[in-house]
DNA sequence: CAAACATATGAACAAATGCTCATATATAAA
DNA sequence: TTTATATATGAGCATTTGTTCATATGTTTG
């Protein structure tokens, strides 16, 4: 078997512009943080939940009903959405009642639905 | 051990409200096609793809060095953006050439930033 | 206080995901 | 045409992720 030499093991096709990149690149926690906040919306459980709350805040057990979907998954999935900031919750009695926490949920998910029809 | 009775076995808190999302909702396929879109964002590899290609079109070769990461990977992540329709590509010679395929990856990307920035 | 109900959460498990390694394909150069 | 280089891709593997099940926590009611 031939040994074959890796691309780029010296500076390769464009050094100048990698460099240029790597300048303006965001700092790697950034890029982390990013990459987690879409991950979020990232999951038709949560799409949908968001979803749901663009008409009004409901309670945990609503949404369970309106999603067809188990309390405890419901629940599992709106403590990811809660600490990622995109939810927030406030107890009456024995029900917890859900809303977005901000515009941006709404403004990220409308450029994705651009995208989505073109 | 004591049965408890599930939450919402019949029509709970809501109803109303409940059918009001449940008309609201858009179809599943849209749903899931938005879950599939945020997912591509949501991993920071190709996060960090898509910041490089901001300044400029990079071939595998450059985004692999940019990135200092396998030319496989790099290759196998491509395919994802392409297949996504995020990227696209042309050849040039031995090299392909990869750059944004439209301004909605800029315009998602600037308002994820917006919410990590608060 | 005890019982009932709404929600939260840890553990376990199956499915999805991202990387590596080996190799295939495409183009250029010798 | 043979060889070298750039990119693409399938298989394997380790990690992550979403759901379920059991149970804990918090609140109201009797």
């Amino acid at each position: 078997m031939v040994k074959h030499a890796q691309c780029c093991d010296e500076k390769c096709v464009h050094p100048d512009l990698v460099n240029r990149v790597l300048n303006e690149l965001p700092d790697e926690d950034a890029l982390y943080d990013l990459a987690e906040l879409f991950k979020v919306f990232g999951d038709s459980t949560r799409i949908r939940i968001l979803f749901a709350l663009f008409e009004t805040e409901l309670c945990v057990c609503d949404l369970s009903e309106a999603l067809d979907m188990t309390q405890s998954a419901i629940s599992h999935q709106l403590q990811i959405l809660r600490t990622n900031k995109l939810v927030k919750s406030r107890r009456d009695g024995k029900q917890v009642y859900y809303s977005l926490a901000d515009e941006h949920v709404v403004t990220i998910i409308a450029q994705g639905l651009n995208h989505i029809l073109e």
